[in-house]
DNA sequence: ATGGTGGACAATCCA
Protein backbone atom coordinates (compact mmCIF):
# COMPACT_ATOMS: atom_id res chain seq x y z
CA UNK A 1 0.00 0.00 0.00
CA UNK A 2 1.63 3.43 -1.23
CA UNK A 3 0.33 6.80 1.08
CA UNK A 4 1.54 10.30 0.03
CA UNK A 5 1.13 14.22 0.87
CA UNK A 6 1.30 16.56 -0.83
CA UNK A 7 0.96 20.65 -0.66
CA UNK A 8 -0.64 21.55 -3.64
CA UNK A 9 -0.80 25.37 -3.30
CA UNK A 10 -3.75 25.68 -5.04
CA UNK A 11 -5.38 22.52 -6.56
CA UNK A 12 -6.81 24.73 -9.64
CA UNK A 13 -3.31 25.57 -10.53
CA UNK A 14 -1.86 21.92 -9.58
CA UNK A 15 -4.41 19.93 -11.67
CA UNK A 16 -2.02 18.70 -14.32
CA UNK A 17 0.73 17.69 -12.09
CA UNK A 18 -1.36 16.19 -9.67
CA UNK A 19 -3.17 13.51 -12.46
CA UNK A 20 0.24 12.55 -13.65
CA UNK A 21 1.61 11.92 -10.15
CA UNK A 22 -1.20 9.84 -9.81
CA UNK A 23 -1.21 8.60 -13.07
CA UNK A 24 2.41 7.92 -12.26
CA UNK A 25 2.65 6.52 -9.11
CA UNK A 26 -0.40 5.14 -8.36
CA UNK A 27 -0.74 6.00 -4.81
CA UNK A 28 -3.54 3.75 -2.78
CA UNK A 29 -3.98 7.25 -1.02
CA UNK A 30 -2.74 10.90 -2.01
CA UNK A 31 -3.74 13.66 1.09
CA UNK A 32 -3.52 17.11 -0.35
CA UNK A 33 -3.35 20.38 1.60
CA UNK A 34 -3.71 23.67 0.43
CA UNK A 35 -6.49 23.31 -2.17
CA UNK A 36 -8.02 26.94 -1.93
CA UNK A 37 -11.05 25.62 -2.95
CA UNK A 38 -14.10 26.27 -1.46
CA UNK A 39 -16.19 22.73 -1.98
CA UNK A 40 -18.99 23.63 -4.50
CA UNK A 41 -15.62 24.53 -7.00
CA UNK A 42 -13.09 21.57 -6.65
CA UNK A 43 -12.93 20.71 -9.74
CA UNK A 44 -13.83 17.26 -9.32
CA UNK A 45 -15.03 16.16 -12.57
CA UNK A 46 -10.95 16.89 -13.37
CA UNK A 47 -10.64 13.55 -11.58
CA UNK A 48 -13.68 11.83 -12.80
CA UNK A 49 -11.66 8.94 -15.14
CA UNK A 50 -8.79 8.02 -12.83
CA UNK A 51 -10.92 5.59 -10.42
CA UNK A 52 -9.65 7.55 -7.01
CA UNK A 53 -12.39 8.73 -4.74
CA UNK A 54 -11.65 12.07 -3.53
CA UNK A 55 -13.50 13.21 -0.21
CA UNK A 56 -12.96 17.35 -0.29
CA UNK A 57 -12.91 19.61 2.89
CA UNK A 58 -12.90 23.44 1.24
CA UNK A 59 -13.12 26.90 1.91
CA UNK A 60 -12.88 30.42 0.56
CA UNK A 61 -9.19 31.36 -0.83
CA UNK A 62 -7.23 29.33 2.06
CA UNK A 63 -6.73 25.79 3.42
CA UNK A 64 -8.36 23.54 2.59
CA UNK A 65 -7.72 19.42 2.55
CA UNK A 66 -8.36 16.56 0.08
CA UNK A 67 -7.94 12.74 0.09
CA UNK A 68 -7.73 10.93 -3.15
CA UNK A 69 -8.02 7.41 -2.54
CA UNK A 70 -8.58 4.29 -4.70
CA UNK A 71 -10.21 2.06 -2.09
CA UNK A 72 -13.53 3.25 -0.51
CA UNK A 73 -13.28 5.85 2.38
CA UNK A 74 -15.37 4.87 5.24
CA UNK A 75 -15.94 7.11 8.43
CA UNK A 76 -15.36 10.01 6.86
CA UNK A 77 -14.84 13.52 9.46
CA UNK A 78 -14.32 16.99 8.27
CA UNK A 79 -13.87 18.62 11.59
CA UNK A 80 -11.27 18.54 14.10
CA UNK A 81 -12.84 18.09 17.46
CA UNK A 82 -12.80 21.04 20.00
CA UNK A 83 -11.14 23.70 17.03
CA UNK A 84 -12.61 26.66 17.76
CA UNK A 85 -11.88 28.38 14.23
CA UNK A 86 -13.47 25.79 12.17
CA UNK A 87 -11.23 26.29 9.32
CA UNK A 88 -10.53 23.69 6.60
CA UNK A 89 -7.40 21.98 8.45
CA UNK A 90 -8.29 18.39 8.68
CA UNK A 91 -9.91 15.22 7.15
CA UNK A 92 -9.79 11.95 8.47
CA UNK A 93 -10.65 8.50 6.88
CA UNK A 94 -11.01 4.94 7.56
CA UNK A 95 -9.67 2.33 5.10
CA UNK A 96 -10.24 -1.28 7.10
CA UNK A 97 -8.71 -0.70 10.29
CA UNK A 98 -5.90 1.82 8.75
CA UNK A 99 -7.28 5.25 10.20
CA UNK A 100 -5.76 8.30 7.97
CA UNK A 101 -5.23 11.58 9.10
CA UNK A 102 -4.55 14.58 6.65
CA UNK A 103 -3.90 17.90 8.36
CA UNK A 104 -3.05 21.36 7.55
CA UNK A 105 -1.48 22.65 10.52
CA UNK A 106 -1.78 26.48 10.70
CA UNK A 107 1.21 28.49 10.01
CA UNK A 108 1.42 31.12 12.85
CA UNK A 109 2.33 34.17 10.90
CA UNK A 110 4.48 35.52 13.63
CA UNK A 111 5.84 34.07 16.73
CA UNK A 112 3.28 35.81 19.70
CA UNK A 113 0.59 36.56 17.40
CA UNK A 114 -3.23 35.32 17.83
CA UNK A 115 -2.42 32.87 14.63
CA UNK A 116 0.54 31.97 16.13
CA UNK A 117 -0.92 30.63 19.86
CA UNK A 118 -3.33 29.31 17.52
CA UNK A 119 -1.05 27.08 15.73
CA UNK A 120 -0.07 25.89 19.58
CA UNK A 121 -3.26 24.88 20.19
CA UNK A 122 -4.28 23.16 17.56
CA UNK A 123 -1.10 20.73 18.05
CA UNK A 124 -2.53 20.58 21.46
CA UNK A 125 -5.86 19.66 20.01
CA UNK A 126 -4.93 17.06 17.83
CA UNK A 127 -2.63 15.29 20.48
CA UNK A 128 -5.85 15.22 22.72
CA UNK A 129 -7.82 13.51 19.52
CA UNK A 130 -5.07 11.09 19.35
CA UNK A 131 -5.48 10.02 22.86
CA UNK A 132 -8.68 10.25 23.28
CA UNK A 133 -9.84 7.99 20.14
CA UNK A 134 -6.62 5.51 19.23
CA UNK A 135 -4.24 3.46 21.19
CA UNK A 136 -0.60 4.17 19.48
CA UNK A 137 0.59 0.36 20.19
CA UNK A 138 -2.57 -1.36 18.85
CA UNK A 139 -4.45 0.78 16.43
CA UNK A 140 -3.25 1.56 12.40
CA UNK A 141 -3.33 5.14 12.26
CA UNK A 142 -0.89 7.37 9.88
CA UNK A 143 -1.11 10.83 10.09
CA UNK A 144 -0.16 12.72 6.78
CA UNK A 145 -0.06 16.71 6.36
CA UNK A 146 1.95 19.63 6.13
CA UNK A 147 2.82 20.11 9.81
CA UNK A 148 4.52 23.50 9.34
CA UNK A 149 7.07 22.62 11.79
CA UNK A 150 10.85 21.90 11.80
CA UNK A 151 11.89 19.63 14.68
CA UNK A 152 16.01 19.59 14.72
CA UNK A 153 18.64 21.73 12.64
CA UNK A 154 19.43 19.17 9.64
CA UNK A 155 15.53 19.92 8.57
CA UNK A 156 16.06 23.08 7.54
CA UNK A 157 18.75 25.07 5.01
CA UNK A 158 19.65 27.17 7.65
CA UNK A 159 19.25 26.10 11.91
CA UNK A 160 20.86 29.32 12.74
CA UNK A 161 19.72 32.04 10.76
CA UNK A 162 15.95 30.74 10.73
CA UNK A 163 15.65 29.63 14.78
CA UNK A 164 12.88 31.68 16.01
CA UNK A 165 10.72 31.25 12.62
CA UNK A 166 6.94 30.32 13.61
CA UNK A 167 7.88 26.96 11.90
CA UNK A 168 11.35 26.48 13.44
CA UNK A 169 11.20 27.81 16.99
CA UNK A 170 11.49 26.63 20.73
CA UNK A 171 7.39 26.50 21.12
CA UNK A 172 6.94 24.61 18.42
CA UNK A 173 9.18 22.20 18.77
CA UNK A 174 8.38 21.30 22.13
CA UNK A 175 4.37 21.16 21.07
CA UNK A 176 5.33 18.90 17.99
CA UNK A 177 7.59 16.46 19.77
CA UNK A 178 4.87 16.23 22.46
CA UNK A 179 2.27 14.94 20.04
CA UNK A 180 4.63 12.98 18.39
CA UNK A 181 5.46 11.48 21.96
CA UNK A 182 2.03 10.00 22.08
CA UNK A 183 2.93 7.99 19.59
CA UNK A 184 3.62 8.36 16.09
CA UNK A 185 7.11 7.52 14.12
CA UNK A 186 8.89 9.70 11.67
CA UNK A 187 9.01 7.37 8.87
CA UNK A 188 10.95 9.64 6.67
CA UNK A 189 13.80 10.24 9.04
CA UNK A 190 13.81 6.65 9.66
CA UNK A 191 14.92 5.70 5.95
CA UNK A 192 16.94 8.83 5.71
CA UNK A 193 18.83 10.44 9.23
CA UNK A 194 21.58 12.35 6.73
CA UNK A 195 20.96 16.04 6.33
CA UNK A 196 19.60 18.20 3.30
CA UNK A 197 16.51 16.23 2.67
CA UNK A 198 13.70 19.02 2.12
CA UNK A 199 9.75 19.39 1.42
CA UNK A 200 9.36 22.79 0.99
CA UNK A 201 11.75 25.59 -1.08
CA UNK A 202 10.48 29.42 -0.08
CA UNK A 203 9.25 30.54 -3.74
CA UNK A 204 10.49 34.23 -2.37
CA UNK A 205 14.45 32.91 -2.24
CA UNK A 206 15.81 33.43 -5.76
CA UNK A 207 16.14 29.61 -7.33
CA UNK A 208 15.74 28.44 -3.77
CA UNK A 209 15.50 25.03 -5.18
CA UNK A 210 18.02 25.25 -7.48
CA UNK A 211 20.52 26.03 -4.23
CA UNK A 212 18.23 23.40 -1.77
CA UNK A 213 17.27 25.86 0.43
CA UNK A 214 14.81 24.46 1.95
CA UNK A 215 12.68 23.30 5.10
CA UNK A 216 11.44 19.73 5.66
CA UNK A 217 7.68 20.24 7.03
CA UNK A 218 5.76 17.68 5.08
CA UNK A 219 5.38 14.14 7.17
CA UNK A 220 4.20 11.20 7.02
CA UNK A 221 3.68 9.69 10.45
CA UNK A 222 2.56 6.34 11.67
CA UNK A 223 1.69 4.49 15.50
CA UNK A 224 4.17 1.97 16.05
CA UNK A 225 1.88 -1.30 14.32
CA UNK A 226 1.83 0.65 11.19
CA UNK A 227 5.30 1.64 10.92
CA UNK A 228 6.59 -1.48 11.51
CA UNK A 229 4.49 -2.39 8.09
CA UNK A 230 6.09 0.54 6.27
CA UNK A 231 9.01 -0.67 4.13
CA UNK A 232 10.43 2.82 2.08
CA UNK A 233 9.65 6.60 2.73
CA UNK A 234 11.19 9.23 0.19
CA UNK A 235 10.57 12.26 -1.02
CA UNK A 236 9.75 12.98 -5.12
CA UNK A 237 11.73 16.40 -5.98
CA UNK A 238 10.49 15.21 -9.48
CA UNK A 239 7.45 16.45 -8.93
CA UNK A 240 9.41 19.71 -8.34
CA UNK A 241 10.41 19.78 -12.09
CA UNK A 242 7.12 20.22 -13.73
CA UNK A 243 6.66 23.35 -15.44
CA UNK A 244 4.43 25.08 -12.50
CA UNK A 245 5.44 23.38 -9.50
CA UNK A 246 4.27 23.90 -6.14
CA UNK A 247 6.68 25.58 -3.20
CA UNK A 248 6.22 21.77 -1.71
CA UNK A 249 6.69 18.51 -3.40
CA UNK A 250 5.36 15.25 -2.57
CA UNK A 251 6.44 12.98 -0.04
CA UNK A 252 5.35 9.12 0.11
CA UNK A 253 5.66 5.76 2.22
CA UNK A 254 4.76 2.20 1.04
CA UNK A 255 3.30 -0.38 3.48
CA UNK A 256 3.63 -4.09 3.44
CA UNK A 257 0.12 -4.26 3.52
C1' DA B 1 18.73 46.13 0.73
C1' DT B 2 13.12 45.57 5.50
C1' DG B 3 12.63 43.13 -0.63
C1' DG B 4 11.70 38.68 -3.16
C1' DT B 5 7.28 35.05 -5.79
C1' DG B 6 2.99 32.84 -6.28
C1' DG B 7 -2.03 32.06 -5.44
C1' DA B 8 -6.77 33.75 -4.60
C1' DC B 9 -9.37 37.47 -5.79
C1' DA B 10 -10.32 41.91 -6.75
C1' DA B 11 -7.64 45.74 -2.41
C1' DT B 12 -4.96 42.98 0.19
C1' DC B 13 -4.27 38.51 2.79
C1' DC B 14 -1.49 34.53 3.27
C1' DA B 15 2.59 31.63 2.91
Amino acid sequence: MKIATYNVNSIRSRIELVKDWLRKHKPDVLCIQETKVQDEEFPLEEFKDCRYEVVIRGQKKYNGVAVFSRIPLEDIETELPKDPLGEARFLKARIGKIVILNTYIPQGQEVDSEKFRYKLKYFRLLKSYFSSYFHPKKDFVVWCGDMNAALEPIDVYDPKGLWGHVCYCREVKEVFEETLKWGFIDLFRRYHPEPGHYTFWDYRIPNAFKRNLGWRLDYILATEPLAKTCTDCWIDLEARQAEKPSDHTVLAAEFAL
